[in-house]
Parts: structure tokens; C-alpha cells; sequence
DNA sequence: CCTCTTCCTGACCATATGGTCAGATTTGAG
DNA sequence: CTCAAATCTGACCATATGGTCAGGAAGAGG
């Protein structure tokens, strides 16, 4: 039942943001009276809570794929991955989460100086051991991991954008490899673990 | 005076999203009564649409840049330059910009439809012929415009989790200028535009 | 001083919303 | 079958919100 109350808010609360969205339309699409709707969460605060940290577990459960690779590039590559999965299998999670950040992060700013804080100094700090070991490029960890963050997640929270830019249509199966193979390429080789740069050459005109 | 009332609600608006905001708020943080921001702006909506027509405007004019350099490395250069400077001048704007087009876009969508399209086209061939002319490396253009804006914009509309990050301190200009190279190095070299990659390595261990 | 237009405002209204509550219904252990 | 606990629900309430409106300043032109 709860579950049923989580899945029906995340679209709500997607689409709406925290203010925009009633308690009324979620009990509509959960196909309940908004009465029980408190039985199971006293408040709309409570309700959105829950729904967040949900977003925010499997957001950092996508980490597992960084942990588990022997190098960087089968890392940040694997990440990548995960992360474009994760847009693509919930994009209304990954939208109520920049909805939240957005606005300041009013009801999980305890997650963020916490949970996040830590995963982020981590990985970063792996990073950083990859550059002293001269397997990557010299980059700065955190902006590299924000360029993760922002390259993949832009797939859900834009996902209408870029569906419009699509011609209207959802990306298909073929659209979704190319993005994620076209980000992957990018970013390998941006941290310097791609093929080799085209040859100089002199400006035409 | 509309001025002043626009600049309140771009404020409120990035903060609250559309339903969160109240126009109490933003007659409060522009200093009048409610009842006159209805004489300026006939309806909530109509106040928001011209904030959101306000950003998309300075959105479009980063495209200078773009279109005033002689090949890719400059033009893709300035317009991240051009971006991120926004994100950082601008980010209320971006914010509701984001907002908007998370919710579905229920109020330029028609924006989306016409002018986004064209202008994406517009530059994604531009792109096209660079990689045909072998001056950068073969990769979708709309994939590649897809994270200059998600990479750029992401400093805006994650600026809190960023500067949570940062120690709960906003982005120094030090760090902005770190933030703006490595974005710019990362994607340039990812598209071939860059210095060498690392020599091949076996993996350790 | 008059008067017309533009600009401004306090008070008000209809509506929608989050939340409550008393009581109905279901469940399940004994 | 009993009965108490858990689950559900229609009706209701206090409040807040977007928007209206009648009328009050404030200029500008004469």
C-alpha cells in the first residue's frame, strides 16, 4: 500500500514540484481517498520525504558500479552507464530530486551535508589517486564528478526537451546507446582515456 | 516598476517553482501591495511567462559566441565560457527555466516547438560540418549540445548541492575559473580538440 | 484651480487545499 | 462466532491563495 501511495506521489511530485502538487491528485492516481492517504503519512512534508530518500538510495546505490572496477576508465564508463539507466528507468525520481536541490534543499539538506558529503569526498578522492598514478588525466575530482552528475541526469529532468527536440517522439532504444555511448566517449577521452586527438591543423579561410 | 516585479518573481519563482510561489511573496520581496502586481500583470501566469520569455532570451543570446568563431574549438570554447558565466550571473533564471521544462513544459512548450528546434538544428549542423571537415571528432551534436547545456547549467540549478559540497561556501572566483577549465578541457579534448591522451597502460595489480 | 488619465491600495470574495475526525468496514486471532 | 485491532472513508474545517473592485493619490495639461 505504501508503495502503491510512493510510486503515485514521485509522478505527482515530479510533474508538480512539492507545491504545486495536492494531496488530492495523488489519491486520485494512487486510487484512493485523500483521507487514507494520511493514514499512512501524517503530512504532505512526510510523504515527499519518503519519496526523496527513495530517489536518493538508488542514486547512490549507482556508486556500486564505480566501487567495483579495477580502473578508471571501466569506472567513470560503468557510472556513466548506471547513471543514464537510472534516468532513463525513473526520470521522475531524478526529477523531484533537482526539484528539491533547486529549491534549496529545504526538507533534505541534513542528506546533503551528510550522506552526499561523504560518497562525494570518497570518490574523489579515488580520483585524485588515479591522477597521482597517472592513469587519467589531471582533472579536478569534484568538477568531474559534477560533469557526471549533470551529463547524465540531463537525460531525465530535460527529458521533455530533449523528447521535443527529438521530433516529439521518446528516444528509442537505438537514440538511448547512442546518448550513452556519445557521453561515455566524451568524457573518457576528456580525461584523457580515449583515442588519440585528430591531428593539428591550421585554420581554413 | 515591471522591471523591479520581474525581477521578484524570477527570485520567487526559482525558489518556490510556479505552484510554490504565492504572489503575496513576490509583492513582499518587490516592496507593494498584491493588488498592484495585478495591475502590471493581469494573472500569475502571465507574470511567469514573461520571466521564463525574459531567461529564454538571454539563453539564446549565449549563442554569439558560438556563431562568431572561426572553428569549433573557439566557438565551443566561448559558449561554455558563455554558459557558465549565465549559470553564474543568472541562476534564478536557469532555475525556473529548469522548473518549467521538468514540469512538461505546460508554458512554452510552444518556445520548445519553434525557436528551441530551429536553433538546435541550426547548430547541430554547424557541428556536422566540422566533423565532416575533420576538424573535431565524429560525435551526435545533439548529444554534444545536450552536455554543453547540462554541464553548464548544472552549476546554476545544483548550485546548492555544489556549494554544499564546497564546504557550505558559494564558489569562490577561483573555483569558478577551475569549474570553467575543466568543463572547457574535458569537452574539448573529449572531442578531439584536446592535448594527447595518457600513453596506453596495463592495469595494475 | 479643474479635470482627465495613470497609477496605486486596502478590503473583500470564491475557491482550493492540507489536514481532522467520527464512524464504517475489514481482518484475523482465539 | 466474537471482538478488538487495523484499515478505510465521507463529511467537515480553518486557512491561504489568486484575483476583484471601488475608490484614493499623483501627475500632466490647460
Amino acid at each position: 500500500m505504501e508503495a502503491t501511495i510512493l510510486r503515485a506521489a514521485e509522478g505527482i511530485f515530479a510533474e508538480a514540484g512539492f507545491g504545486g502538487a495536492t494531496m488530492q491528485q495523488i489519491a486520485d492516481s494512487a486510487g484512493l481517498p485523500k483521507a487514507n492517504l494520511h493514514y499512512y503519512f501524517p503530512t504532505k512534508e512526510a510523504l515527499y520525504r519518503q519519496v526523496v530518500q527513495q530517489i536518493f538510495d538508488i542514486w547512490l546505490h549507482a556508486a556500486d558500479s564505480f566501487d567495483d572496477a579495477p580502473g578508471p576508465a571501466e569506472a567513470i564508463g560503468a557510472y556513466i552507464d548506471a547513471k543514464m539507466e537510472i534516468s532513463r528507468r525513473h526520470p521522475q525520481g531524478s526529477k523531484v530530486w533537482a526539484t528539491e536541490v533547486m529549491h534549496g534543499a529545504p526538507v533534505i539538506q541534513d542528506y546533503l551535508e551528510t550522506t552526499l558529503r561523504e560518497w562525494t569526498a570518497d570518490r574523489a578522492s579515488v580520483i585524485q589517486t588515479w591522477i597521482d598514478e597517472g592513469r587519467m588525466a589531471p582533472v579536478d575530482p569534484y568538477q568531474l564528478l559534477y560533469m557526471l552528475w549533470a551529463t547524465t541526469q540531463h537525460y531525465a529532468d530535460f527529458g521533455h526537451q530533449i523528447e521535443t527536440l527529438n521530433g516529439g517522439r521518446p528516444l528509442s532504444e537505438d537514440d538511448w546507446d547512442r546518448a550513452k555511448a556519445t557521453v561515455r566517449q566524451i568524457i573518457l577521452r576528456g580525461i584523457g582515456l580515449g583515442p588519440a586527438p585528430l591531428p593539428a591543423q591550421g585554420q581554413p579561410g
